[in-house]
DNA sequence: CTGTTAGCGCGTTCAG
DNA sequence: CTGAACGCGCTAACAG
């Protein structure tokens, strides 16, 4: 009797059970209410429902409901990175977007969390985590990777590998990713056909599987190619642009000037472009030089890098429709899903 | 070969019980265990319970134990943006990481989800948010964000606001925010210094009130320096790259050329300068540029832009270090946190 | 259409 | 140090 809309001070919180008394109904009603099972409950006690609910400011019990019904409406978005700041890669930043976006339509929630791969065994937290299932990218030697991926799979919920090469280990596991290695190879074929003989391919020391692929397609596209092509392959220690800027000073100054850079994305492609630059070495005649991505970031450095496109947003928005039909049908639609890339000529080849 | 059928029966979730059962002691005691409350346990029963919690891979329900206990650990880190990508800007994702790299020290979780401001009201999903606390990011006009802010108020739970001006509104709100007018005015004093005349201020249409705060700043600092600074401000229509360019591009078509461009962001400055320079227009010699933030996409443009370092990701820690007070102390250590900001000298002014 | 009963898995309380 | 009872808020399954 105490509070009308002037007195609201619930230091308590409001349940299912306050707004059943207060509308006077069953509590299974404000519950059928609640969750809009209409066809339960008639149009003046909802409305009447609804109205209480309003006034007293309820909110469903997130936990209560979990506990109950199994299901937490929740995904945890995993990145195992050395980096503490992961989501400044714009390819984590676009995954988490996509996927985030689209499980909010289907009243999801994303859960992040960046690891470092050698805490991933002890942290408690990844174990606890209260989500229905996980979209993990992963990163470190394969070994490490596979190492993880057991913990991943032993937490025995449904499981979203992104860009990862391997095939889906079971039925509760599935890849989406797309095709770095068609990358690697469109743009050995546009660097071929440019007549290049020396390649420098600089990458970050952390192992990104998706690196590798576009590495190993690189090679690949090469070697279809025909034509004799050298290439060698310098390690950033970190994946920053000092050091991608640091490896490439490194190759420069005991090795005769490669024809080609490929940046193993378009951040180590413009780091090694600023230092052709400081050297007055004019790109891309004397040097062409390639990265991949093709995210806002490339628009800022010129020459335009000649890259290839990645849909890192709409990786995300897979990742989260798979996660949402393996809750609601049981079973992901399929095990593996690869976007294509596309390239895209810029200034600098 | 079936991995398809297999052992994988309905596979009931193994409980405190269980555990209980085949240690051979009481549910409480492995609770006690699991809770770290080793002062009630031995040592032998510990270990004990600790090999069957590792042997049948007991998974504490966290929805159980935040019904029993009231508490999620969980933290919800909402930005009102009408950008789909919202966590493709730095500032963002410096935020979110160093968000979540302090609250998982504490075992916390971070949820994020970002959200246009004319779906703020009718959006299920944030009154829904299973969390204890909210770190939000506004956006839009002032008097659309106060409409949010009431809501956000309404959801009684203690809530961080990043980068808002205004003074925090009750107990439950803290406020964590840089000194952007600070900036703004160090970036006056430099460009006065430099006897500008006149000012072309680029910002996005969309209203950040740090991006406001920094204009702000800077009318403030030419105004302190007496010179009498002519102060034009042109907005594009999104955040991005291209829009900037589009915006500046309108006005030097109808304007005789500005002393300085002041971008409200680094991407803004650099978007500036990218059309200077296809104009063959020299920097800083006839024009001079400033950016804000510092993040690491401005050592992608060059010459190097001259700007204020912004430090993101410290802001999401001290939110995150807030909240995890709020939750164990019950009140925040304090209404408002402002960091300082810092002037970087680039090759642009 | 509406109400009743019976837990979901956990942690607090209080007794051994 | 250990155990038994109880209930957190919600909803499936049934009754009326």
């Amino acid at each position: 009797m105490s509070d009308h809309d002037s007195g609201r001070a619930p230091q308590k919180r409001v349940t299912i059970k306050d707004v059943a008394k207060a509308a006077d109904v069953s509590p299974m009603t404000v519950s059928n209410v609640v969750n809009g099972k209409h066809q339960f409950v008639s149009e003046p006690t909802r409305k009447a429902v609804e109205r209480e609910i309003a006034r007293l400011n309820y909110r469903v019990q997130h936990s209560a409901r979990s506990l109950r019904v199994s299901r937490r409406r929740s995904v945890g978005m995993i990145f195992v990175d050395e980096s503490p700041s992961f989501l400044v890669d714009h390819f984590n930043a676009h995954v988490v977007a996509g996927l985030c976006n689209v499980l909010s339509t289907a009243d999801h929630t994303v859960t992040v969390q960046g690891i470092r791969a050698g805490q991933f065994n002890q942290s408690s937290i990844i174990r606890n985590f209260a989500v229905d299932g996980f979209c993990v990218v992963l990163s470190g030697p394969p070994d490490a990777r596979s190492t993880i991926l057991d913990s991943l799979i032993n937490l025995d919920q449904p499981l979203v590998l992104m860009q990862e090469p391997i095939a889906s280990p079971n039925q509760e596991t599935c890849i989406v990713r797309q095709d770095d290695a068609g990358g690697g190879r469109l743009l050995a074929d546009h660097l071929a056909a440019r007549r290049v003989g020396t390649v420098l391919v600089v990458v970050p020391s952390q192992n990104w599987p998706a690196i590798d692929q576009r590495v190993a397609g690189l090679r690949e596209g090469f070697q279809a190619a025909g034509g004799d092509v050298r290439i060698d392959v310098v390690q950033a220690e970190t994946e920053e642009f000092d050091s991608a800027r640091a490896a490439v000073m490194g190759y420069l100054d005991r090795h005769p000037l490669p024809d080609a850079i490929v940046g193993g994305n378009d951040r180590f492609a413009i780091a090694a472009m600023s230092i052709l630059l400081d050297r007055g070495i004019a790109v891309p005649e004397r040097v062409k030089i390639t990265g991949f991505n093709g995210f806002e970031q490339r628009r800022y450095a010129r020459p335009l890098v000649t890259t290839v496109i990645s849909s890192a947003y709409e990786l995300g928005e897979r990742a989260g429709q798979m996660l949402l039909t393996r809750f609601e049908e049981g079973r992901f639609p399929t095990r593996e899903l690869v976007l294509p890339v596309h390239f895209e000529l810029g200034e600098t080849t």
